[in-house]
RNA sequence: GCCCCCAUAGUCUAGUGGACCAGGACGUCACCCUUUCAAGGUGAAGAUCGCGGGUUCGAAUCCCGCUGGGGGUACCA
């Protein structure tokens, strides 16, 4: 190949386009997420690194009015747009082959139902939900398949006619082939044959004039020019007759893949009672995106069964549709924390990390908004204070219970016999207290080395192991058990609390014992 | 019931006929570090590769059957 015909290929190089077209029915799930950063990752990775431009579409599939949620497709481009995945067409923006949203294209869809009747591929019919419901019953009954008779694919045009002027509210039907078999070519599963007879006379377009899936998807699909539909295993079974519709409109099948379902923790569909499902949740809950595109993306895919930690580019740059397993993952909350925490302890910068924080942290009021401001000195002292504890958040809500003492001027009230370290006494821990606070006082807080090394001398000198003397001072300042390093929580506190905390547990000691005797 | 998909440790997975008496990770357990709790480090246990038949000199890997799990069976997507 010559070099001019190789720049000639790549501006002219293939298009694939993929799309993602979520219901606005209510928040979106992590399934669904996880089908969506597939169809990106595939649409921005791998279609470019094998010489095509990718493009990814995002479609309002609104055509349920019963189910529609005002104000749910803005949350979803906004949750997509939180879990890092972009998009060159959607309801937000506008393109060639819009409007990205499906009740404003019913015009469409009833012109492709009626050529459909004109061709003989689809016919009107004028069955009463009750009469389907008592056909369903029988067929129950009788221990045969549910679905449609197909009474009114029969029906003459004398009768067509005579409906039609009295008025008779109808849906049109797809006329399925009565034999022979439909191969699904699945990019993951290979070709899944699947006989005509098994198949139904589907509702393309409902009595209301809005289409079904089967019809907008399909007409869509083609009009949207897309390449390859990926997309919910629980799609599979409707597979074949997508393929039908698109024969019968003369169209070529875009490629399909088939994702693998997400399966909940005992089995079946994930839902509310195993945890969260919805993105959102997820997001309020404290989970990072990264930590969360890496855990999705390993749902269902893997590199090399070894590396573990991929970034959104490290994700683009290997992913392929090929590597996509077949069979179903179980959601595992517990490996999702736990690179939530890997992320937060590891990976992200402390700058970033208190970024992050700090919205938590306004939420429970332990700072004010001035925070948010990288340049104030509340952020400094949000940092300080997230650098020495960051290794036990495992998600950012968690951050307010564990950095109130530092934040806030009062103590939390505490239980004083606390202060009194095992196997020893009121007074001992008293003149533990008080011992500190004269070390304190001279020393300071700030180097931590010699204020150590004068603790653990006085220590000594008193006859009490380090952690006997230790413990009083943590209860003492931050009113719990357990904190990070002591030294380090002293030097974030700062010498003035500290001792003022120390005084103050030094007094409710001498409470104590006087309430005794 | 009918149609379809799937099947490696509790979970996510590597593995595409021989170097696999099956590798990595989460979880679990132990030890180390240590002023508490975490984090971190080291190590261990855990899989007759769902079962039964084939094919082959040789099968987790190919074929068939069974079982189990899941999905679909709407004028929802």
């Amino acid at each position: 190949m010559t070099s001019t015909e190789k720049s000639n290929e790549v501006e002219h190089s293939p298009l694939v386009r993929v799309r993602f077209p979520p219901s606005p029915t209510g928040l979106l799930h992590v399934g669904g997420a996880r089908t969506a950063l597939f169809n990106w990752l595939f649409a921005y990775g791998q279609a470019p690194r094998q010489g095509s431009k990718g493009q990814l579409i995002i479609r309002i599939e609104d055509t349920d009015r019963s189910r529609f949620v005002p104000g749910a497709a803005e949350g979803m481009l906004d949750i997509l747009e939180w879990f890092g995945l972009t998009w060159d067409e959607g309801p937000d923006k506008e393109g060639p082959v819009g409007p990205y949203i499906q009740s404003e294209r019913t015009a469409l869809y009833q012109e492709h139902a009626h050529r459909l009747i004109d061709t003989g591929m689809a016919y009107r019919c004028f069955c009463t939900p009750e009469r389907l419901q008592q056909v369903r019953e029988e067929q129950q009954a009788r221990k045969q398949p549910p679905g449609y008779d197909r009474l009114c694919r029969s029906l003459d045009q004398n009768q067509i006619s005579e409906n039609l002027s009295t008025g008779m509210r109808f849906v049109v039907r797809f006329a399925m082939p009565r034999d022979g078999e439909t191969i699904v070519d699945d990019l993951i599963r290979g070709p899944m044959t699947f006989q005509n007879v098994n198949l139904e006379d589907l509702v393309l377009l409902k009595t209301d004039g809005y289409p079904t899936y089967h019809l907008a998807n399909v007409v869509d699909d083609h009009h949207m020019n897309i390449t390859h539909i990926m997309r919910g295993d629980e799609w599979i079974p409707t597979a074949p007759v997508h393929v039908q519709v698109y024969h019968a409109f003369g169209w070529n099948v875009p490629v399909l893949a088939h994702m693998p379902l997400i399966l909940a923790p005992g089995g079946g569909k994930l839902s509310k009672r195993h945890g969260s499902t919805a993105m959102e949740e997820f997001r309020s809950q404290g989970y990072l995106p990264e930590a969360l595109m890496n855990y999705l993306a390993l749902l269902g895919w893997s590199f090399d069964g070894q590396t573990e930690f991929f970034s959104r580019e490290e994700l683009l740059d290997k992913f392929t549709l090929e590597r996509v397993s077949p069979s179903p993952a179980t959601f595992d909350y517990n490996k999702l924390k736990w690179f939530n925490q890997q992320y937060i302890n590891h990976i992200l910068t402390l700058d970033d990390l208190t970024e992050r924080v700090v919205p938590f942290l306004v939420a429970d009021d332990l700072v004010s908004i001035a925070a948010a401001d990288i340049e104030s000195p509340d952020f400094t002292r949000v940092r300080d204070v997230v650098a020495i504890l960051k290794d036990r958040i495992e998600l950012l809500a968690d951050a307010p219970a564990l950095m109130s003492y530092f934040l806030l001027d009062e103590l939390e009230q505490y239980d004083p016999q606390l202060l009194i370290p095992k196997k020893c006494d009121a007074a001992m821990a008293s003149s533990a207290l008080q011992a500190a606070a004269g070390v304190i006082s001279t020393i300071g807080v700030e180097n931590e080395a010699a204020l150590e090394t004068s603790l653990r001398e006085v220590a000594e000198k008193n006859g009490w192991k380090a952690g006997q003397m230790f413990m009083p001072i943590r209860v003492a300042v931050t009113g719990r058990t357990e904190s990070p390093g002591l030294f380090d929580t002293l030097r974030v506190i700062g010498q003035e609390r500290v001792l003022q905390r120390l005084d103050q547990a030094a007094r409710s000691l001498a409470d104590l014992s006087a309430s005794i005797f």
